[in-house]
DNA sequence: AAGCCTTACAACCGCCACGGG
DNA sequence: CCCCGTGGCGGTTGTAAGGCT
């Protein structure tokens, strides 16, 4: 009789009158042109003012999952499948922090295409879809220092995407309510970047520590030493004041605010030397960049099925020779990191 | 053709983190 | 420092559509 749910907890869509279930296109016209019009202010104030007999969170939903005019629908491409599962063995069930690196794909999207085909896929692979190893084990098998590796790395990319993700976060809540799918391009200005201009430690750049210090800190207190030190250039700075800080990062040539300066810091942990060896074949001069996590990402995230054999020819994939090479690439781009860690590696 | 089963995905639920008062 | 409101996140459920027998 009593709900469950009725002790302690404010009740959401329970209201009388409030309508659960599917939306319906007058539904969705309704709540599309509130928003177009005034944004969506209140969540919970919204309903009311949009004629919607809907919670507030069902109507967050609906527009952030389906009527946002900036997400990506249909099928997912094999270099999309590829980023998940890569992610996906890095950073486990955190769609969000996925999604952030399919920026077009809801982490409700990105969760269901997972759970339906992902999932089902890599089990037929004979790959533990929570472990990423495969089901015998035997592959991984003597490598408990090398999967140590990999974890410490994935740690490191954990914090950087969380990083990412607070960025978007606060690019999107800067913005007026509908320049979230406006022209990227006025987010994102083309214009000639600034000398870049290292300005010394002291604005050491605590909005960086804001981004990334709390991802980090979960995993190293030490991280914050490493990171960030000098990149912010005057002009960065005064965006800073203004608040609009992913533009002016933009605006620096720098795509990724987590920024790594051997240069400034030698890090104890590990050293960009071994980092490039190790996962790339090759010293670091040859590196093209020095941000050790863009690389990583990179590294990741570019070794798919795009490369040399037909990029999305097999999106009807669901069959199980699956392939686009998804087993090959699959191991490449993780096992990789793994057997290639020098056992004298200056982190381990 | 009908009923059952499976799949896909939209939507909901409950918990948690965060910020303001 | 605490409380409360709010929004975000991940897990789960509900249901429509398609496939199979």
């Amino acid at each position: 009789m009593v709900s469950k749910k009725t002790m302690g907890r404010t009740p959401c869509c329970e209201k009388i009158g409030l309508k659960k279930g599917p939306w319906t296109s007058e539904e969705d016209d309704k709540l599309l042109s509130y928003i177009q019009q005034n944004g969506h202010g209140s969540w919970r104030a919204l309903p009311l003012n949009a004629g919607l007999q809907r919670c507030g969170k069902s109507c967050r939903l609906r527009w952030t999952n389906y009527l946002r005019p900036d997400i990506k629908r249909g099928k997912f491409t094999s270099q999309e499948e590829h980023t998940i599962i890569q992610l996906h063995a890095l950073l486990g069930n955190r769609w969000s922090a996925i999604a952030t690196h399919l920026q077009k794909r809801t982490d409700n999207e990105i969760k269901n295409y997972w759970n339906t085909h992902l999932k089902k896929r890599l089990a037929n692979m004979g790959i533990d879809p929570v472990t990423h190893k495969p089901k015998n084990g035997t592959l991984l098998s003597g490598h408990s220092k090398n999967s140590a590796n990999l974890s410490h790395m994935a740690q490191w990319e954990n914090a950087r995407l969380e990083a990412e993700a607070r960025l978007v976060k606060q690019s999107k809540l800067r913005s007026p309510a509908l320049d979230s799918f406006q022209a990227q391009d006025s987010e994102f200005p083309s214009g000639p970047s600034p000398v870049h201009k290292p300005v010394g430690p002291s604005p050491y750049p605590d909005v960086l520590k804001g981004w990334i210090g709390g991802a980090w800190e979960k995993t190293s207190s030490s991280f914050l030493e490493h990171v960030g030190e000098g990149i912010l250039t005057d002009e960065l700075e005064r965006e800073k004041d203004s608040g609009n800080y992913l533009a002016a990062l933009r605006d620096e040539g720098i795509d990724n605010p987590v920024q790594f300066t051997p240069e400034l810091h030698e890090p104890p942990l590990f050293s960009t030397e071994w980092a490039s060896e190790s996962m790339l074949g090759h010293t670091s001069e040859h590196v093209p960049s020095d941000n050790f996590a863009e690389t990583f990402t990179d590294l990741l995230l570019n070794n798919s099925c795009d490369e040399g054999d037909g990029g999305e020819s097999d999106n009807s994939n669901g069959s199980d020779g699956d392939s686009c090479e998804g087993n090959r690439n699959y191991w490449d781009s993780i096992l990789n990191l793994v057997n290639s860690s020098p056992s004298d590696s200056p982190i381990f």
